[in-house]
DNA sequence: TTTGTATTTGGGATTATATGGTATATCATG
DNA sequence: CATGATATACCATATAATCCCAAATACAAA
């Protein structure tokens, strides 16, 4: 089951390749589609990457939305035409397109964050940043506590 | 399995003719018929386009009405009678008619929207003028979630 | 540490794609 | 039928993407 955890920080060359996590590789590789798709997040400065397969599915979901809703128009639109098959080359690496290094501020090198089901792609610096400041909210707000409710939650 | 994805931007030559993005006309190839099917779009300033079988299936599901409703009458007029085959030459090229560049406000550059299981051909700054306001839109409607809902409505 | 293996990175060679042009065929119309 | 307009087939080229091989680095086991 596919599963992305961790970070990678890898160096985009100077033919603006980058090397897929090797560990990313596996998950991502479908029966249709070796490669990822991704796109602008729509929350932070960052890129979003999924499998083929996942994204078959939202298409299948929008699909399923009624012909004539502004949803599915919109959602179409913003998310369909706006995401990028990037197939990997026989090193397991892909061509980030301009647009997205620019909207993620990416220049020399990427980093690969992992968030279960799915990863990002940051700019080092950028994301050391979110996450110095997403702990400091964390224990500001005391979060742990949440999370210790949670997995006795999980436990019923 | 067919996924329409991303966009590209390609030239439209002084004989109108423009190529079909490599990455669209695999999935276009079918047995009958190797090229695309396009008519106007109902909702925007833009050319609405997909596969022959899927031109087929649309077809089909209109003959299923009866014979004498106003609803087959309206909708034969509407997309079969008004949308155009148009054929790849040897070098994956159409040729789109003026009646649909017009419509569309298209001139010089077309861009290839893709749309999941179909795709729709726009002028460049139209198109870009349209995302953006779509992804305002979504930004603030955090429709995401709807995504999301839908999915887990799927594995009931 | 040392050795062996996997992964990342670099760069030249090759291929695919988009685009432009010329020649041929088709069509509509006077 | 002749003519011009339009469409189609074929070939040529620039650019961008991809392949392939090699080197460097990171990682793991002994």
């Amino acid at each position: 089951m596919r599963l992305f955890l961790s970070q990678y920080t890898n160096k985009i060359d100077n033919k603006g390749r980058v090397s897929v996590p090797a560990d990313y590789r596996i998950s991502l590789k479908t029966q249709f589609f070796n490669g990822i798709i991704a796109f602008r997040s729509f929350k932070f400065k960052t890129i979003e990457a999924l499998d083929y397969e996942r994204m078959q599915k939202i298409a299948d979901s929008i699909d399923d939305l009624d012909f004539f809703s502004q949803n599915k128009n919109d959602l179409s639109t913003a998310i369909l035409s706006d995401s990028y098959k990037l197939p990997f080359d026989s090193e397991g690496r892909i061509n980030l397109p301009q647009d997205l290094l620019s909207f993620a501020g990416i220049s020399r090198y990427a980093t690969f964050v992992g968030r279960g089901s799915t990863f990002q792609i940051w700019d080092p610096a950028i994301f050391k940043n979110y996450l110095h400041k997403t702990r400091k909210s964390i224990k500001s707000k005391n979060l742990s506590l949440i999370i210790k409710n949670k997995q006795k939650d999980d436990k019923k």
